[in-house]
DNA sequence: CGACCGATTGAAGGTCGTCAAACTACGTGG
DNA sequence: CCACGTAGTTTGACGACCTTCAATCGGTCG
């Protein structure tokens, strides 16, 4: 079951077969419904469609009506701002399991950029089933709950870690933050001009400090595309 | 009434009279309890201190085991961080009707050192009230929420606002707001060390631009102690 | 094959960090 | 009341690091 929508890139892999769906999903344990239990899932009446989507789109804008969150089954995303210099910024990069636009449950317009990393897979919840649940079950509220606070945790470790001192200290500390999200200490390297948005160092600035990285052998190329670590080095650096 | 307790610099203001103490609030619209009717207070039933505390005073470390959330009445009080280096990074500032110590709710332990940064007001809310309540009305979620969601809203501001861009425009964006949450644009200025400590720039060229600012006209002197901004001199600069 | 986009590298200049000294405000004690 | 010590601020000099501007390289896609 495959619908191609009209936007390009964006595809809708199934369609709701309703509550069942939810209830049997592969990794519920990650996400927000997690907590749910059986008669839960008869509340929710509108449908929560899988979607995949290729690699540099944009979900939605900051400003943009704010009419789903979304449930992150695959892949990548960035969360941008723009700066007032007309730059972007981006304040969090969201994996298997993270909400997608969870401040829609709070406000009426999204208040950053969402953009994949790569091609990603998600669940689309109208936020009428968040209202919802958020009404009949407490279970729903402590899982947002946990969601704000581990939003705000990456918030300010960002601010400690990723955006204070030199620039070979924040790119180490980017990629074993990366390295401990995957296994084998092996992932995908954001392009260049991401990793400075993250860190608020230049592209030049990111790309001398990633090529550096790999003539010491603090990086290697494993895969195709993919990269892997070496955690022990990079430690050394993450304190200068 | 008024008892001072052991600690140097700590003083209880008042104890704890009941529930009728906090039904009457003069600042309860802006606080936690805000949405409470009128028999959510019985649920009230461990003391609620108002505590006074003097300036540079730390109220909890990170770490320290989370016994108490503070809704702040009166002064600011700075979040801080240690960073990989052994500084200290300040992730937010808090004023008056904010909850010092949100994480509690969530958290075994505070994540933040909280210091003051002038005189302040408290009112110390053990946490078992904080749960007693949540089990008992929705209302307080929709406030704790509420305060998770500025919490994040206001840590993607700092990222995108205070830690890009050259040192004069970091130190001109504190400005303009700090003065947009006093009025008159008057207001005390904090020391350099925690300018520095907010921007993720040294105490000494913290004293260099806001010395510049100062022989611009951009700040001046107002009362003892306080300084005034022309917001229009430091808008100009926030681009760079 | 050629166009294009991202990554890399170089050179020059500016900003900021570092180290150090002088200055100011304030409180303590003589 | 003044001398002194302390802590915070200001200023200077120097160097390291990063940004800026520009050119080159490499891979991909049409």
């Amino acid at each position: 079951m495959l619908l191609k929508t009209a936007v390009k890139n964006i595809e809708i892999e199934s369609v709701w077969k309703g509550p069942e769906q939810c209830r049997e999903c592969g990794i519920r344990n990650l996400v927000l419904f997690a907590d749910l239990e059986h008669d839960d899932f008869e509340l929710i009446h509108k449908p929560i469609d899988e979607i995949s989507i290729g690699a540099g789109v944009t979900i939605y804008h900051a400003g943009d009506e704010a009419n789903f969150v979304y449930t992150l089954r695959e892949g990548m995303v960035k969360l941008s701002q723009a700066l007032p210099d007309g730059n972007q910024r981006i304040v969090r990069l969201l994996k298997q399991g993270d909400v997608i636009g969870l401040e829609a449950t709070m406000s009426k317009t999204y208040q950053h950029d969402a953009t994949t990393l790569e091609p990603i897979k998600v669940c689309r919840i109208p936020l009428p089933v968040i209202d919802r649940l958020s009404k009949e079950t407490p279970r729903i509220y402590n899982q947002l709950i946990t969601r704000w606070h581990n939003a705000l945790n990456t918030a300010d470790t960002w601010l400690t870690e990723l955006s204070t001192g030199t620039a070979q200290a924040r790119v180490a500390r980017l990629l074993i933050r990366m390295a401990d999200c995957h296994s084998d200490n092996s992932f995908y390297l954001p392009s260049r001009e991401d990793i400075g948005a993250i860190l608020g160092i230049t592209t030049e600035t990111a790309s001398r400090v990633i090529a550096d990285f790999k003539r010491m052998g603090y990086i290697q190329n494993s895969e195709v595309k993919k990269i892997r670590v070496d955690m022990e080095s990079l430690t050394k650096i993450v304190g200068k």
